[in-house]
DNA sequence: CTCATATGAGATAAAATAGTCTCAAATGAG
DNA sequence: CTCATTTGAGACTATTTTATCTCATATGAG
């Protein structure tokens, strides 16, 4: 499965872009047709089907890409190691420009034509679930949130984030920052 | 607009019936089609397309409806009354579940066919902004993180748990207060 | 420049979804 | 019980989306 990060040729650069093009639009607009991700993508038709033989192709493409990349995220960030809080840091920063794919695999109804991949999917959330119960074994993070929600939360942050750059409300280089205050520390002004 | 929340006949009552289960599986499952839609409501696609005339229609219903409810849910919570964050208690406690209706009201895939009612939509932001504006004003939310950027999280985190209930991952009756607890004071535990 | 390859536009076919309709059965009120 | 109304199943039609294909043009490497 990390055959996605490996180098790569021209082509299948180009086809990793287009991938990861159709990505975007697809987790702001599920519904989009595939005509839509041609012309979102700045190709024709005829192309985008040369690239991916059919809408499921297309789609498996996206999940395999987007397991891909957030189990290296993952993997990079070594959420083993260190105190929770810094560990949670790492992952944030790492997850949020995959927010999009990361919101693609937290959604059921690509699985359902995929359900092959369900195993690897769940896999990506167990050393994020880990982090959480060690920060609240730790005692550096809240033991009276259950450790379900505190996921939820995240993972829904991190793609609020993601949203609000692609809607270019925020700027990139903050949102690591925003996620992390609001997140770690709410939005409640301190006394 | 009000007229979708008077007292009903029994037929107007089992179609807000089927139009609310049809709204929980589009925010699950957006691509879901009128036969699947039929499936989820228990009825055949005959019935469905007996009290919907068209997919177009369903959706229309299912804006003005979660306009409507929204709208009257922000009503009700007085948003401009009290301290900033006993508002924001309200408003949260109002929303989550509605958080299948406000997450389509967010989100753009709707709108594209009925612009007509992006202006309405757009008035259900405005006392939110108002209101965390206010908390700014006041002190009691901190200031430096952006309006824009609360506005998301706050909306994410309302729909993460109508998604959290939705699952069975955690019970209704505490979601208010998880969201509260989590938004409001962060997931850092005090020192 | 040449030439191999990639691409777009658009026509066409196949598949899926949306929409329409009929009639027998189910439902509910009186 | 009767009877008016509603519903489901499924056949059928219409529309949209997906998929396939051709050929002229564009692109990029050498």
């Amino acid at each position: 499965m990390n055959d996605a990060l490996q180098p790569l040729n021209l082509k299948e650069e180009r086809r990793l872009q287009l991938l990861d093009a159709a990505t975007e639009l697809l987790a702001k607009r599920p519904t989009a047709s595939l005509a839509e991700i041609a012309e979102h993508t700045r190709i024709s038709k005829a192309t985008l089907h040369r690239y991916f033989a059919s809408r499921d192709a297309l789609l498996t493409a996206l999940a395999v890409r987007a397991l891909a990349l957030v189990s290296a995220a993952l993997a990079d960030c070594r959420l083993s190691e260190g105190a929770a809080p810094a560990a949670l840091r790492r992952l944030i920063e790492a997850l949020i420009p995959l927010g999009d794919k990361f919101y693609f695999l937290l959604n059921e109804h690509l699985w359902n034509v995929h359900p092959d991949l369900v195993a690897a999917e769940q896999a990506t959330e167990v050393p994020i679930m880990q982090l959480i119960q060690r920060g609240q074994a730790e005692g550096s993070l809240r033991a009276d949130l259950p450790v379900a929600w505190i996921m939820y939360t995240l993972e829904f942050t991190v793609f609020a984030a993601w949203q609000a750059i692609y809607d270019g409300n925020i700027a990139r280089r903050d949102a690591a920052h925003l996620v992390l205050e609001s997140l770690l520390g709410g939005i409640i002004a301190k006394a």
